[in-house]
DNA sequence: GTTAGCACTCGTCATGTCTAAGTGCTAACC
DNA sequence: GGTTAGCACTTAGACATGACGAGTGCTAAC
């Protein structure tokens, strides 16, 4: 019994499996796939592919199909990363280029991802974690309530109102904002938490309490920056590929609306060497994407923030890995100086 | 065969129906209902209401279920708007008074909506027609690359980078600011694009390109206020009623993500005086929701914008009713002056 | 290590039968 | 006229049955 064989056998599984979504037997694979043996043999080595764990059996005497280990073990060592065509990948080109704003890029991206994989497609906003203060602004809504807006260097905009907590007038706030924008401008939102009280002991006494509660709203707006968001886009294809979640989609649009989960999801996937991250079935943290896979990769500075879609499991994994890879190679250099 | 009877016979089926999601016979409906008559007076009822067109079997020999048009007799005639709960009157109560933002308001408004109706949860976006220029700034990103903040007196605020076509030092964007600002603080946003050329013309010619470019970005700004957005929760719950959708629910699933539709939809709907609209089935503009139906209301000043729910014809419109109103009200309370 | 052959297992499909639910109609009743 | 009882008729759905085919695992031979 030849190892390479048995992979090549695993192989076909899953690409027949995956196409036509019914368990595969041991003739069918010989005549589909000209390994140079008979189904006799075959299914010597299928017998062995299910003693390792990497197929299963529905029910006696139907054919083989893959289990989330031997789906892994396609992804790792079998498959090759799929090309993308020329279409498509004018196609990206051309769609993404035409966008400006960065809502507009990740919302055209997931769009097009999702078009492309049949899949929900999900991107998450960029970390801005070394971005920086570029402007300050305070504008008095009422005699109590502020409005505060953080300009960051990357062009993110977090507004948010408070209340201050004293009478102000709009020179006091003012000369509040100068204060303010003079020493945090250029500052790192991270560092913000510590530079904070300085500027507060620095203002008069008596504005002290308003300063306090500027740079309490501050702080709040600098962690939402840090705090993640996500894109998402093709749901509907969830309910196409119905027939793969066995027990209900439910489950799944559960996870993809509460983004926490998401977002904790692409974050814990280590970034692969291959480009390519994917995360199979029940590996998945949450439970509600036991049928489900991921397939995401970094992209933008450093790789931090991910893009990837999310399907079942039985997936077109060498295209959609390339699809993601494509996509994610096209927003970096659109996001990029 | 007296006419009111022949009205309760249609609320029983609908109620039963709803509740039972079964078609519903004649017998079942005497021994549920103290209706003072037998099932064979039912039937005759029954044969009427099918002339009607307000029910139909889905095949010979299973009860009636309502059509469309039955629902829409139901709804505007028979039925009576359940009020809600004291403890579901408190919970709304104190879900919405905890938040600040409007976003905030919004998110929980919908994740609420739809946990109360167990169904899919809309709300669009105040309008801003009335919204006046509050505040704008200018911030230089780039030699030529500016970013436009426009803030409204409501607390929204919008942004965008563009690029001025020229070189600008800081203290020359900062003059070209201060003259916008003045020009147009308090101006409606509605009125903006009438109001910016005027500026334009005051700035020195020197600068006239620039401010041609800024003046073009407002403009965009204050429509993409203008234009409609919308928070969504509980697409989950599609899944649950998946029964409902007898082919799939993926047309409700596209129609929901293309939020022009939604939008189009929501403002489409009419206001009705008694303070909830339903669009019920095949009434809806779109063949995706033909199986849907959408219960909404207006909020906030001038019932403007919309908040609403959408799920199954099958659906339990006397408390669905009730929720989007007391939801809309409370939240016309909070986001009122 | 590979193959042919064969007994065995099950799911699926077509068929047939039976039952319960529900209707429509007719004739009697108030 | 409206209401009722009764009955023949229709039909979906549940259930049993059996043939079929796909597929396996095993053994013995190559």
């Amino acid at each position: 019994m030849s190892e390479p064989r048995k992979l090549e056998v695993l192989r076909a599984i899953v690409e027949d499996y995956v196409h036509s979504r019914e368990p595969v037997g041991s003739k069918a694979l010989v005549e589909r796939h000209h390994l140079g043996v008979s189904s006799a043999t075959i299914r010597n080595d299928m017998a062995a592919l299910e003693d390792e764990g990497l197929i299963t059996a529905p029910h006696t005497s139907a054919g083989r199909i893959p289990t989330d280990k031997g789906y892994r073990l396609f992804v790792d060592q079998i498959s090759a990363v799929k090309p993308l065509s020329q279409a498509e990948r004018r196609a990206i080109q051309t769609l993404l280029e035409g966008s400006d704003d960065l809502d507009d890029v990740l919302e055209r991206t997931v769009r097009l991802l999702s078009q492309l994989t049949n899949q929900v497609a999900v991107v998450q906003y960029p970390h801005l974690s070394r971005a920086m203060v570029r402007h300050i602004e305070f504008v008095l809504l009422a005699p109590r309530q502020v409005l505060i807006v953080l300009i960051a260097d990357t062009g993110k905009v977090e507004q948010r109102v408070i209340d201050v907590g004293q009478d102000l007038g709009d020179d006091a706030l003012a000369g509040l904002r100068t204060r303010f924008l003079k020493s945090l401008s250029g500052t790192p939102l991270s560092l913000l938490p510590q530079a904070l009280p300085a500027v507060v002991a620095a203002c008069e006494p008596l504005r002290r309490h308003a300063a306090q509660a500027l740079a309490r709203g501050l702080d709040a707006l600098a962690s939402s920056t840090r705090e993640e968001r996500m894109v998402m886009a093709g749901t509907a294809n969830l309910a196409r590929s119905n027939v793969d979640f066995p027990l209900s989609i439910g489950p799944v649009l559960e996870a993809l609306e509460e983004q926490v989960v998401m977002l904790r999801l692409l974050s814990e996937m280590a970034e692969d060497p291959r480009g390519v991250t994917v995360s199979i079935g029940r590996e998945n943290p949450y439970d509600g994407l036991a049928e489900a896979s991921v397939v995401a990769t970094g992209y933008g500075p450093g790789s931090s923030a991910k893009v990837g879609v999310l399907g079942p499991t039985r997936m077109d994994y060498p295209t959609t890995m390339a699809a993601v890879r494509a996509v994610a190679r096209y927003l970096s250099r659109i996001l990029g100086p």
